[in-house]
DNA sequence: CGAATCTCAGCCTAACTGATATAA
DNA sequence: CTTATATCAGTTTGGCTGAGATTC
């Protein structure tokens, strides 16, 4: 999507769409700035937990999972297993497919990056209390089960 | 921003970052496709926005009050006048300046995609009742106003 | 002189497309 | 023959940087 501006024209300050905008960029702002400290990027982190959840998988099945394209599974996948964190094998039953795998150092990766997803979501929202927290995400989940059906 | 995954591992599509993100992403595709409508983008319309609030600038003050840069300023009114829908003119008083302004045509426009943008949240927020827009508008201005000092 | 303005040319990144080789 | 997979190469997009010419 398209990042957003720092300043607006007043009419558009005050509007949900562009209220919506901002603090979603400052939420990835801080994600990003969290995971920068494991050397690592979101994708990496959405490879990795989906893994840790679901086992292993061939790559097209965790681009589809992911919401990655087949081409940027492959660079990151690279990236991740130049690390140590998974582990590339062909499959024997089917030829065409690589089985990536967690390996033990990437499970405990996964962990504490999820640690760090954890704190960053207390940073992003410091200012509400915990009913109010409830209260965001609810309708936020809200409109997104509106809009996620077509 | 960067643009968030329609996919995900299951711990992360409930926090609040995620949310965020993928409401935002729903905002910002909605927003762009009634812009589309009008033949602009979003940068074009913050622009002659902040030109019918404050009346006629120069393309720095204007990228600065926008938060676009100086170089896609020029692009942009490059667009604008190209429509007739500003003028760009030298200005007397400082030459390096060039003053631009909304021509009649440009008010109109202006005006219509903020009618426009104001359909957009009305679609975005279905959903939810007039209350729990407000709610939702309440919260996300703390966050903005929390996170927007330092 | 230093600083600001406008403009252009080009860089960088993320997301995507197309083509190829291999195997089902 | 058609489809799926993995990979690589290249395109496109938006946001940005740098430099030059002009003016303050």
């Amino acid at each position: 999507m398209q990042s957003t501006a720092p300043q607006s024209p007043a009419g558009l300050r005050t509007t949900p769409t562009w209220l919506l905008n901002q603090t979603a960029a400052h939420a990835a702002r801080l994600v990003s700035e969290g995971f920068a400290a494991h050397g690592l990027r979101g994708y990496h982190y959405r490879l990795l937990a989906t893994l840790a959840e679901d086992g292993p998988a061939s790559q097209a099945d965790l681009g589809r999972r992911c919401g990655i394209d087949r081409s940027d599974v492959v660079a990151a996948v690279n990236d991740l297993a130049g690390r140590g964190l998974v582990v590339r094998a062909p499959d024997p039953a089917d030829r065409r497919r690589n089985v990536i795998s967690l390996t033990d150092a990437g499970a405990d990766e996964a962990h504490r990056m999820g640690d760090t997803v954890g704190r960053v979501q207390d940073e992003l929202l410091a200012p509400l209390s915990s009913a109010e927290r409830d209260q965001l995400t609810r309708l936020l989940t809200r409109l997104l089960e509106h809009h996620a059906r077509r």
